[in-house]
DNA sequence: GAATAAATGTGAGCAATATCACAATAATAC
DNA sequence: GTATTATTGTGATATTGCTCACATTTATTC
């Protein structure tokens, strides 16, 4: 059973592509990226894509994750004239509808239960992103790592009875983009995790054999699953 | 001249005003506490407050400042039955609006002026808090202070022909709460900034004598004023 | 399926930060 | 104005995490 993730009701988002332009990108290509117009909100309907910021000298953070049902591109939407803070790129082939931003603003201006399920959506968001910061802080680069692994189980995991595995394959690298650590760091701490078995590796496809372990270790409260993803 | 953080407009804020309830605060008195219903939002009117996160081991992250006009409690405002996932604390006397939640979505309900203003200032506090995750992520702890040291200034700078002064009075503390370090570190690293005559210190506020030293330093690009603020 | 590129693992050394333990100031309370 | 509390500074030391330099493995491309 995977666990779902805090979307925008089923018959919004069907609403929402009825607005909206199809557009297909390969893996790897850009959605858009850091500096361009922000013109477009973007429904993700098929595949995995992440939100990223560069620095000058190459260094890369991932501000989040998105799948089917996300909406992605919306922070400098409303925003006048303004530009992308980050890019998204696609992490597998991706399906996505483009919805224009005078459409949306059209749209919200009709339907009130949309609009508030945006403010809702928008204000989930940003709880998510203050709770990850916390973790990423104030953790160390060990909790930043236990932290980011618990999140990418709620928001992808299929759970079993004991694991769950991460149904989003993610490169080492990636992971250390998603925690502010070098590669090198992340690859040490992971095989610490694989030799004491509580996880193991197949296919870029990571499970997690006793989660508990991962959440007792960085003092996980009990956050509502809602704001506890990536 | 204080340059003026980007907020709604001013008649936005007066019909805000008007459907407030006053309320004040002595210095270091909670507005809010993390675990308590989200009921209401927060007008400051007068003042400065900090948005602050602790974990069991009694570290604390700051997650922004706010001062007069500015909105405070929105983030899970609209999340249905949900508690506020940070504390808000006076930093000195504060005034502020009190605006039911109901009260404030009947209000967006009528005003889609207000509306559009609304989401347009949580996509702007959305692009902020990722952009200063970059910072604090990728830059080291020299990097994470200098970049709030300038977002400081943006936000709250009286701002000179040579230099800055913030007008926000700040303990070494809350600076290393601003930038997830420890406190000896920002002392150390603000005793260096001392020292080679690029900040000074005076009854808690500071003044920056070489503000493009510090840009430069972490490569700072030509991000919106709007965006690089606290 | 050989060649090339991308991702991963690993050791050694180093630099940046955290920690601890106090001393010294500065601010606030009574 | 004295006592108390909060803030700041600082040295010594420990630890964490980064950097660099390759070897190895795994994907991709042609």
């Amino acid at each position: 059973m995977i666990r779902s993730t805090s979307q925008m009701p089923s018959y919004l988002i069907e609403s929402l592509k009825q607005i909206s332009t199809p557009k297909q990108y390969k893996k790897g290509s850009l959605l858009f990226s850091h500096g361009t117009k922000a013109d477009h909100l973007y429904l993700i309907l098929s595949g995995k894509v992440k939100l990223l910021m560069t620095t000058p000298d190459g260094k890369e953070i991932i501000l989040s994750l998105a799948q089917a049902n996300d909406l992605v591109g919306e922070s400098a939407l409303f925003v006048s004239q303004t530009m992308h803070t980050y890019s998204v790129q696609a992490l597998t082939r991706v399906q996505v509808g483009l919805i224009q931003k005078n459409t949306l603003e059209e749209e919200l201006y009709r339907s009130t239960k949309l609009t508030d399920e945006f403010l809702k959506w928008m204000g989930t968001r940003n709880c998510r992103m203050q709770l990850r910061i916390r973790d990423l802080l104030l953790k160390g680069k060990q909790g930043a790592l236990y932290s980011t692994l618990i999140r990418m189980a709620n928001s992808y995991g299929r759970w079993g009875e004991k694991d769950v595995t991460i149904e989003l394959p993610i490169t080492i690298k990636d992971l250390a983009g998603l925690t502010g650590m070098q590669r090198e760091s992340v690859s040490r701490l992971m095989k610490e995790l694989r030799e004491k078995e509580i996880i193991t590796i197949n296919d870029g496809y990571i499970t997690i054999h006793q989660i508990n372990l991962l959440r007792t270790s960085i003092d996980c409260e009990t956050c509502p699953l809602e704001y506890c993803q990536i």
